[in-house]
DNA sequence: TAGCTCAGGTTAAACGTTTAATCATTTCAT
DNA sequence: ATGAAATGATTAAACGTTTAACCTGAGCTA
């Protein structure tokens, strides 16, 4: 019997020498000093009980894997730990400045705190939704954030939506605060004399879309301005493009009716528009004003510049990442919203309409009363 | 000895039913099926020898995979397999259009390859690339793919650089044909008459700096054009931004030198370039063309739009992706270089030059010559 | 009836860490 | 001399898979 034991447990010799070219392991780097690998891991990690272990000890060990280059095996480590430091995030396409701008965000916070993230984007598919999900939750993430995404059920793991409209359970939103965005615009061409303001409303499926119209609409009401909903059109497509916005313009433009100002739910299409103008022979602003949102890099570019309601993108991933890795292994009660404030930039695209607008004297009041 | 070696090996009962709150595990599929781990492990992978299984076997199993929502443990998995289906992609900065349009192609392809990816940004400061190269070592990442970046030295898994200029061992190099793009935005502008071009130079970090000027000289020698020294500028801050374009151009108006056409390094400074012709007063593209280079997406909604040369980035970047899946689990030799064609996108910003310009007919012969 | 083959599995180790539980010495107070 | 405490570790299990090697019994052959 005695005999079958020793040959069951074999002398557990090394194949893997620290010296070899295999990569070192806690293992062979306690074999070399013949310590327990307990002891270690113990000392590497300065886990609480590292201080049982004498300063020698301890110089011991950190000098060998200084000097074999020991680096620690991050999936064993995840396994042991049941932790993957790894946050997946749900765009709906990277190459959207939109998103790239958010993903810049998080990694600036994920990175300085340990975490990796895992990016997939669905394309504005929504049949695709459930799959990305599966997929994150195979590689056992341990949060997801999601950009301008709506969720399709509700998630197992912490969760973050930037830009998501619809309250979930378990979920915490960062928006921007679009009541006053709405208002810092709608404000500006008031103040400036527009009364007949022509609106570009976002794609259906863009969580954005619905409370930035409710909002703009309150603040319409709050000024005493009419919304005309000849004068109300709806980007289609999937993806946003220029395109959608010259295209929105263009159809508006042929219906003759007339508008001194053009609000677009972003710049994207704000500069699709103003094309849509200038191919028309149309001045800007001295014919027709234009304002946008988010202010991406480009619309301080346009001819003229673009006049725009900022949307601090960036901030909006760090403040997402920090607030789903706060959210991360502490169970207490997270907050349900974050709303951060935008910022009016005005350039060029806006002016006092053309002196023919008539409205002009009458609402001099109402303009002093939102001073 | 009997008992001692009973009281060690102890029953080994799962806490983990398939049918509690925990995930379902291998060993909980196996112990409820009242099979061995083994076994269920091969059916479900369906493993060479998971043909040895009678398929009544293998229906039990699948069915109670299906049954308890069996999902696979990715980082034992992981461990087991010593493979990370990760691979970590190095960029300059992730809200760039260019990096975020090249990450879009490298998604595309590695979804469907069952591999994911991780990111950083160096965000052009080269003393971080190290670091950064050890995060990824650290993660086990199979593979890197490295945009618009230099390496600081050979790595230990298989990489591709997308527009990395510099050949290093062991590096699949994805680059647009500098050559033919070069060669085709000069002919443009030659055979539209200029003969005096003023070139904004990348920024010395970018990688295709280099290989982009030196083909630009070259196309001009066959030309029989020559590149005179005061009409070129360089790009000198970090990060893009038309801003940077826009002093250079500024700069060289303030030399007042005499040229008819600028040929920009990226689009990102051909717009603020122009910006800053249009600021001074200058007509585009009456007075000055203006060509670029990429076809970014608001290129075509600049006033007017601009003329470029297309740059296919989201093709780079599955293709790099590709190239990288195909190097990894394979100990061919790989290909070296992969070069891209560029396609030249003529649109409103080049013209031929004012009939002021002298030199018109003098080289018609050599136009001819090119075509 | 010994030996072989084959079907249908099982065993146990391995991947590299972490960590709760335990152990062997020495030291110290009583 | 004895028990307690402190010191400085070690042991072994566990995380969830994968896989090479082995096992068992039935059926067949010579």
């Amino acid at each position: 019997m005695a005999e079958l034991m020793a040959s069951r447990k074999k002398p557990p010799v090394s194949k893997r020498r620290p010296s070899g070219k295999q990569p070192a392991t806690i293992r062979s780097l306690a074999e070399h000093l013949k310590l327990s690998s307990a002891a270690v891991s113990m000392v590497i990690n300065q886990t609480a009980k590292s201080d049982r272990f004498p300063e020698k000890t301890r110089k011991r060990i950190l000098a060998a894997a200084e000097k074999f280059n020991y680096r620690p095996n991050f999936v064993a480590r995840s396994l042991r730990k049941q932790q993957t430091f790894t946050i997946g995030v749900l765009v709906p396409e990277i190459s959207e400045g939109y998103a790239a701008l958010v993903l810049a965000g998080i990694e600036d916070y994920l990175l300085q705190a340990g975490y990796f993230f895992l990016v997939i984007s669905h394309r504005h598919k929504e049949h695709q939704l459930e799959q990305c999900l599966r997929l994150f939750m195979d590689r056992l993430v341990e949060g997801i954030i999601t950009v301008d995404t709506m969720l399709p059920r509700e998630i197992s793991v912490p969760t973050v939506a930037v830009s998501g409209h619809k309250r979930m359970a378990g979920v915490t939103n960062v928006v921007l605060d679009h009541r006053q965005a709405a208002s810092l615009a709608l404000r500006h061409l008031f103040q400036l004399g527009h009364r007949k303001i022509a609106f570009i409303k976002g794609q259906p499926f863009s969580t954005d879309t619905e409370s930035r119209w409710s909002s703009i609409r309150e603040a319409a009401r709050q000024l005493g301005l009419e919304i005309d909903p000849k004068l109300v059109t709806q980007l289609q497509a999937d993806s946003p493009s220029p395109e959608l916005g010259y295209d929105v313009v263009k159809a508006l433009l042929a219906e003759r009716r007339h508008f001194t100002a053009l609000f677009a739910f972003n710049d994207i299409s704000a500069i699709g528009g103003m094309r849509a103008l200038l191919d028309s022979g149309l001045k800007v602003p001295s014919d027709i004003s234009v304002i946008g949102f988010d202010d991406i890099q480009y619309a301080s570019y346009q001819n003229p510049r673009l006049t725009t309601i900022r949307q601090p993108l960036r901030h909006m991933g760090e403040l997402a990442a920090e607030t789903l890795i706060r959210r991360i292994g502490s169970k207490e009660p997270h907050p349900k919203i974050i709303a951060v404030a935008p910022e009016l930039v005005i350039r060029e695209s806006t002016a006092p309409p053309a002196s023919s607008s008539l409205e002009k004297q009458v609402d001099e009041a109402a303009v002093r009363d939102w001073r």
